[in-house]
DNA sequence: CGCAGTGTTGATGTTCTTCAAGCAGAGTGG
DNA sequence: CCACTCTGCTTGAAGAACATCAACACTGCG
């Protein structure tokens, strides 16, 4: 039994199965239980814990003096939203759950004993975080030089693939549990313009979107109609 | 005489002499010039030498299917523009130099003997790292959700105290080599709207810009009108 | 000199926002 | 069981922010 993190981690080094048990057993601490809607992490605070996602969904975001919100990313089940590095500071921003969210709660030292242990997991934490910035940067070219369709076409796309590396893809489509307002959030546009493009995109057969799953009735279509290139993910399509 | 990577990791931990002295003898390694306008390192290559910005300034950009190119960060003198976790991967974006630039080129198992030297580089490294990625979260804020004279008054915002932490401010105003195009490349708006914004930024004396010098008569009466909190950065006005 | 790159301004569209309203489904309490 | 509220989805109409097109001035440069 994989761990989510080792699943994601696999696809950029070969884990040993040492590696495998490691992480697995890292990830069998303390866990965190935050509940749909609720704030995991507020900006400002110092957090004293390494923490990654084992299950449900969650989003960093800001909060602007004119009241809006923006969404700069979504976290996944693997993913790891609060590093060693950032322990010494204070958040920037804020974490939400978005579905009931599970996270394991780390020591940092004891997963700098793991760094220490196996060079592998050192390398294919220092590979996703550039993946992790890497992704930041794509969403900067998604709110800065694309029009609202493109943005949610590529904001959907890189949800299937991320979920697909680690095995959370039923066929071509995915349990999405975000709503249009989180999507309008993420997309920096209006729930009721999210609402009018998803009409189109739904139309044009490019998505079907129903009770919280998406289905994406032909990837490489939707890809090749809203310009996404999966290079930024280090993942082919 | 300090280097200006020394003087900005500084503000994070505090380097013995010994670790300025690692630092100035890394950075004085083999120099790349690369000419204004000219790209640096090119999206789709693998990287084989760690680079510093020695001198000039430099933009991180993508362009898209449609033509359109979006910058999506600047790199000035101090910051890193090839990390070592990156060389195994090919790049998702390019690099082009704004001004006549200068980096250092540092081999990627120099710098790996200097971390294991000194636990201070390390962890300002590793600080710096994060502090990079909530710039980019904050480039992601900045497109999202705020409107073009706010974007680009935080953008003139973060550039001064980005230089003023290496020393490169002249009294409350700095050198800068963008051109207006570069701006709205970075904004996410035309260059006839960037003209306007600014134009009425200067008619409300919140900036002065003539001949690659922007002077901001009151800083914080800029921060205020466009919204900004430079805690992103972990430094004070 | 001509030329290319940049800054500036006006006129005209388009995309997207905002305001407003209605509707469906889920949960709550009588 | 029904009314009630709440949240999220949907649609229409009016308006604002911004893009696009076009023209011209200014600069430095070969």
């Amino acid at each position: 039994m994989r761990s989510m993190m080792g699943r994601k981690l696999g696809h950029f080094v070969d884990l040993t199965d040492r590696d495998e048990q490691l992480l697995a057993y890292m990830l069998r601490s303390q866990t965190l239980f935050v509940g749909a809607g609720q704030d995991m992490i507020r900006e400002g605070t110092r957090p004293t814990f390494v923490k990654i996602v084992m299950e449900g969904w969650a989003a960093r975001y800001k909060i602007l003096e004119n009241g809006r919100r923006q969404i700069v990313g979504f976290l996944l089940p693997g993913d790891l939203c609060i590093p060693q590095a950032i322990m010494t500071m204070r958040l920037d921003h804020s974490i939400a759950a978005i579905d009931d969210l599970h996270c394991a709660m780390v020591h940092p030292e004891q997963l700098d004993a793991i760094e220490q242990e196996s060079i592998n997991i050192r390398r294919a934490l220092a590979m996703d975080a550039q993946i992790s910035l890497a992704i930041q940067r794509e969403w900067t070219v998604n709110l800065g030089a694309r029009a609202a369709p493109e943005r949610i076409g590529c904001l959907i796309c890189e949800l299937y693939l991320r979920l697909k590396a680690v095995g959370m893809t039923e066929g071509s489509g995915y349990f999405c549990p975000l709503t249009q307002i989180d999507l309008a959030e993420a997309a920096g546009v209006s729930t009721v313009h999210v609402n009018r493009v998803i009409k189109q995109m739904r139309r044009a057969d490019l998505i079907q979107w129903r009770e919280q799953f998406i289905e994406i009735p032909d990837p490489l279509r939707l890809a090749q109609a809203c310009g996404f290139r999966p290079s930024y993910l280090q993942m082919p399509f």
